[in-house]
Parts: structure tokens; sequence; C-alpha cells
DNA sequence: GATTTATTGATACTTGATATCAATTATGAT
DNA sequence: ATCATAATTGATATCAAGTATCAATAAATC
């Protein structure tokens, strides 16, 4: 099952839960190896129909012990369930395409500084920040995105 | 009923459903006061609480009429429902407390020159920004905010 | 291999939100 | 003002996302 190739990724999948000291089981790991192949962000619901095999609670269970560990990022979606994308070590940011709902990243330094001047505007301590771009992406502006 | 005295938001309100050819109602007045008193953003549910007379259903439903309108924006909350709070001239962002929720706007120009400066980095067109900044608020780290 | 303990997943449930539709109410015409 | 018409309401049912329960199962340790 996991005699795969790819173990870039993967490793730091399971090393995150590994680290709160849960049990690498199969339903994990199947759960693990289908993130792993995601390209893109996606939605819990759409892990459980790609693995009817795995119980739905144990899917949302995982994605959890994940968010938590900080290996996915949580991404909220306006009108719809969260999306989740696996969270890279350099921090980033994210593009939604207000006509398809593609979701992509970017960073920008930027970001980073204002956010260091912000501390001093804002009452409370800052523990994190999250922005988000809303585009019209490339795909929906050249009118190729029909249906896919 | 709307023999009141505060005409600057209300009428706003007011003139966000009119535009939209929809007709004035206790109900929706009922619940566009409620809105107009409101001083922080606001869960639908919240409102459903506070007005036990008007059905659910309208609450929702005059709430989706007002986003639609530009007149409330809609934000969405990482883990619950996502509040509303009204649409100001002004652009500005949220802060969030991630101990209570509670959540706080501000306003700051360097956030807008830096979307100007990602224009040249993102593909696709941009349409618009969020920017939330998760804090631990005041009252939060003081232990003042015990359980309300 | 047996024991202990975490994990699983079918099911029931919770919550936020929408669809249905008969009863009601606002608006425009008379 | 009254009537006719069409929008609105709200109780209810339903839907969708996500969580709690708990007996059965599977990992890890000995």
């Amino acid at each position: 099952m996991t005699s795969g190739t790819s173990n870039t990724i993967e490793i730091d999948l399971f090393t995150a839960l590994e680290d709160k000291g849960l049990r690498k089981t199969s339903a994990r790991s199947a759960v693990l190896t289908r993130i792993e192949s995601a390209n893109d962000a996606f939605t819990a619901e759409q892990l459980c129909r790609d693995l009817p095999e795995v119980g739905r609670a144990t899917v949302y269970r995982t994605i959890r012990h994940l968010v938590d560990a900080g290996a996915l990022c949580k991404l909220p979606i306006l009108d719809g369930a969260p999306m989740y994308s696996i969270a890279r070590i350099e921090h980033h940011h994210h593009t939604i395409c207000s006509k398809c709902g593609a979701i992509g990243e970017f960073r920008h330094s930027t970001v980073e500084r204002v956010m260091r001047s912000l501390g001093k505007e804002i009452d409370g301590e800052i523990v994190g920040h999250r922005m988000e771009i809303f585009i019209i992406c490339k795909r929906c502006l050249s009118g190729t995105n029909d249906g896919g």
C-alpha cells in the first residue's frame, strides 16, 4: 500500500500524525495518500467521495488532526464547505477565482511586513493572519473554462 | 414603527431593498432595524434569537437580499456560521479573536497599496480581497472575558 | 500470540441554511 | 376606501456539513 515512490510530502503528513502520538492505520494512510496526490485544494466531502472505503467520520477526523498539527491549512469558503490545502513551510496566501472557485497560492513579503506594522494599531496580540485575493482567473477571463 | 430618529444607515438598508423592487414589510423593517442597531458583526442565528417574532426563513432571506444588494458584507468564519456587517463605504478588514471569536475592524492604507503591487504577480484580474488578522483580544488577554 | 488501547465506521444527531406552500399582507387600480 | 393581484411570510420539511456515540476492530506492546 505504501510501497510507493514519492516520499517528500507523505512523510510530512505521516510525521505530523506520528508527532501527535497517533497510530498509523490503513484508513489514515489512504486519506494521507489521497491528500498527497491532490494538486489543488479539496473539500472533506471530496475525500469522502474519493475514498468510499474509508468512513466519513474517519476522513473528517484525519483532516482535523492534520489541521491541528499544522500540516493542512483550512480555507474558509464564502458559500460552501471549507477547503484544505497542504501547508507548505513558507507562509502564503490564496487567490480565489470568483467565477470558478479555483484556488491558487501566492507569497508576498510586503504582506508580512504590513503585518508587523499593524501590530501597533491593533488592540490585542496578533497570532496569525490570512489574506485572500479574489480574482477572475485566466481561464475564466479567456473563456476556456467551460465546464471543468 | 419607522417613526424613529436615526436615518443615516436605515435608509441605506431600506433603499437597498427598494432598489431591488422589494416591498417594505414589517418583518423586513424589524430585521433592518435590528441590523442597524448592531455595532458589531452578527450571525443570522443571532438575529433569529433577537427577533423571535420574525420567522427564521424571513431573517435568512432578508440577509441574503442585503448581501446581494451590497449593503451587508458576509464574513466567512473559519469554524462556524458566517458573520455579517454593514458595508461601509470605506474598505476595511477584520480582526478575529481566536479565543472568543469577537470581530473588530481596522483600516490600513498599506494593505491597499500592497494589493496594487500584487496585481503584477497574480495571474488573472483582481476583483477584491479580504484580510483577516487573528488576535487574542484585550479582554481575553486580561482574563476579563469569562463567560460573555 | 495475548493484552491493552486507539481506531474505526454505521448510525444518530446537531447546526446552519434552504425549499415548500397555504395563509397573509402590501401595493396599485378603481 | 375597497378590491384584486402578486409578493411575502413562516411553520414545516428538508438538505448539507460536520460531530458524538459506541460496539466491533485493528495496532502496538509485551
